[in-house]
DNA sequence: GCACGGGTTACCAAG
DNA sequence: CTTGGTCCACCCGTGC
């Protein structure tokens, strides 16, 4: 079973294709000169050859398309495209879908019919109550995709390549042809482009999300209150049941959040492949799963970030260098920021809603100024990546940061000596360190570096430091290993070789291990919920996400 | 002090 | 149950 790319503007999933000859079009010379390629390319673009694909279908293409690289939907040929790379044509036709493709095709069809009579219910209804007032007005339909040619375009940094003279004579003065819409990419996107399927099945999620923030305390709880674990044992209280593990993303997850909602449990996951997914775990309808997937970026999501006081904004960044803002009220994913440079972390000042912190190339921290938009300010922190970037929740002026350089650090944002804040504290691993947490009390950090050590500082100005063992070798399929704290100082969480969750205490520094034969992936990445004590979300290389419960 | 390349790692789908 | 594809993180050794 093929997917089908031909009789509407909707973008199926199109991840799998097999070459399947050469051309041979009616009217159209493909020659191997360059120039006159182009041309004929051009021609065919103009004779009303394209058929318009969005920028989220470009997504799902394989990863060889170039930046070189047109896609032709030939009418002549449903259901397969022309890709022309630098001077090669080659016809291709989809492969099978996987189990995962079929199923969400599946849903999205089933959700539309579902959705078209919810509508028309809706409609009827508007008529009946004529007088009630339309609520704020939604967004203007976005403007009817431009008729232009469909020009794929990759950019160098994407494809890993550094940015620079092109070597291609082909890629370079002009461009193969004229950009179909530039701005797409760089721009926002609107959610219903990005939505891996067809829109608006998605409804039940912004419903659901902008509910939530709606509604939600204006003063809402810090993390910690509310009894921690310290009179409860996890690792015999926290159980795994079959309802509470999803699989919603197709490849490996790098980070995991929980929405800061009291009334209703939202995950949101961020893949290799630059797909976001969200899972909605309290949802109980009969259309669909409760699982929602976008693909906002074009490599992995490496940060998401969901402040309680803005609850329908979800801040992602990615390793294809964008900052992106996912606004449920607007139903657009808004670019604040791009770089050549691949993003490796961001994090929010818990009390200042406008600043942005992210890790940017081999070691800057910048810091994005929403008000002002624009960067206010750059430090060179570390010597390589910096892994993860987090703040004090007590003394919201304490910064800690992890880096591949080996180092993690705590800097004094008040304090700012020779340009740079000031490094209160700084921590060796013999390697690289994948995170830096501040425990829910402020009072200590861990560390984890893959030098099989997981570090925790604690006592007056962080000085007490002691090492504890933990195999972190995670190899290259599995994102590495990192301690996060669950909800008071007492216990870390984190992933485990053997497919288990260990706790490790830091009371007498023991670790215990939490096991189930559901677990049937190694689970790399966690998110502790910030309110609901005894919610554990781990998440794995395979796109799925476990839910631990106190039972 | 570098650039380079090989080895390692686990997951999933297909046979 | 085995096999093959994944592929871009990191370590470590080699060669300059």
């Amino acid at each position: 079973m093929g997917v089908d790319v031909g009789g509407s503007t909707s973008c199926g999933r199109l991840t799998s294709w097999v070459r399947a000859g050469g051309p041979t079009v009616e009217g159209l010379e493909l020659g191997a000169n360059s120039e006159g390629f182009t041309e004929n390319l051009r021609a065919a673009c103009d004779t009303a050859w394209a058929r318009p694909f969005t920028a989220a279908a470009a997504l799902h293409f394989p990863p060889y398309l170039s930046s070189s690289s047109l896609a032709i939907f030939p009418p002549h040929f449903p259901g397969q495209l022309f890709l022309c790379e630098e001077e090669e044509v080659s016809l291709m036709a989809p492969q099978a879908m996987t189990e995962y493709e079929r199923r969400r095709l599946e849903n999205i069809r089933r959700n539309t019919e579902i959705v078209a009579s919810l509508k028309r219910r809706a409609d009827e209804l508007a008529a009946t109550v004529k007088a009630a007032k339309a609520k704020a007005p939604r967004r203007p339909p976005a403007k009817a995709p431009e008729q232009a040619p469909i020009v794929l375009r990759r950019s160098l940094r994407a494809r890993g390549i550094p940015p620079g003279p092109s070597r291609h004579p082909s890629e370079a003065p002009t461009p193969i042809s004229p950009p179909a819409n530039p701005a797409k990419m760089k721009g926002p996107i609107r959610m219903d482009e990005a939505f891996v399927g067809v829109s608006p099945l998605d409804r039940h999620l912004v419903g659901a999300i902008s509910g939530m923030a709606e509604n939600a305390t204006l003063h809402p709880r810090k993390k910690g209150e509310g009894g921690g674990s310290g009179s409860w044992d996890p690792a015999s209280e926290l159980t795994l049941v079959p309802e509470n593990v999803k699989r919603f993303l197709p490849a490996r997850i790098l980070s995991v959040r929980f929405f800061p909602f009291e009334g209703r449990t939202v995950v949101a996951a961020g893949d290799k492949l630059g797909h976001l997914g969200f899972w909605d775990a309290d949802f109980r309808g009969s259309e669909g799963d409760g699982t929602y997937v976008y693909a906002p970026h074009l490599a992995p999501i490496s940060g998401i970030s969901i402040q309680p006081f803005s609850m329908s904004k979800i801040l992602t960044c990615s390793y294809d260098g964008f900052i992106r803002l996912m606004d449920v009220e607007e139903e657009t994913f808004n670019m604040l920021y791009s770089t050549d440079d691949s993003i490796y972390s961001i994090s929010q000042p818990p009390n200042d809603a406008k600043s942005i912190y992210f890790g940017e190339g081999p070691g800057e921290l910048k810091v994005w100024d929403e008000r002002a938009g624009e960067v206010s300010n750059t430090w060179v922190l570390h010597d390589q990546r910096i892994n993860t970037v987090d703040f004090n929740t007590v003394n919201t002026n304490l910064m800690a940061t992890s880096s591949t350089d080996g180092v993690a650090c705590i800097w004094d944002l008040r304090k700012i000596s020779a340009k740079k804040p000031e490094r209160l504290k700084m921590v060796q691993h013999r390697r690289a360190i994948h995170s830096a947490y501040f425990s829910p009390s402020g009072s200590s950090l861990a560390t984890t570096g893959v030098d099989d050590r997981v570090g925790i500082l604690s006592g007056p100005d962080f000085n007490s430091v002691i090492m504890i063992n933990h195999y972190n070798r995670t190899g290259r399929w599995l994102s590495s290993f990192s301690a996060i704290w669950g909800w008071d100082d007492t216990y870390l969480f984190m992933g485990n070789m053997k497919r288990a969750v260990d706790i490790i205490s830091t009371v007498d520094k023991t670790t215990s291990s939490l096991e189930s034969l559901l677990m049937t992936a190694i689970p790399c990445r966690f998110a502790a919920h910030p309110y609901k004590v005894g919610l554990l979300a781990g998440a794995t290389a395979g796109g799925q996400v476990y839910m631990w419960r106190r039972s």
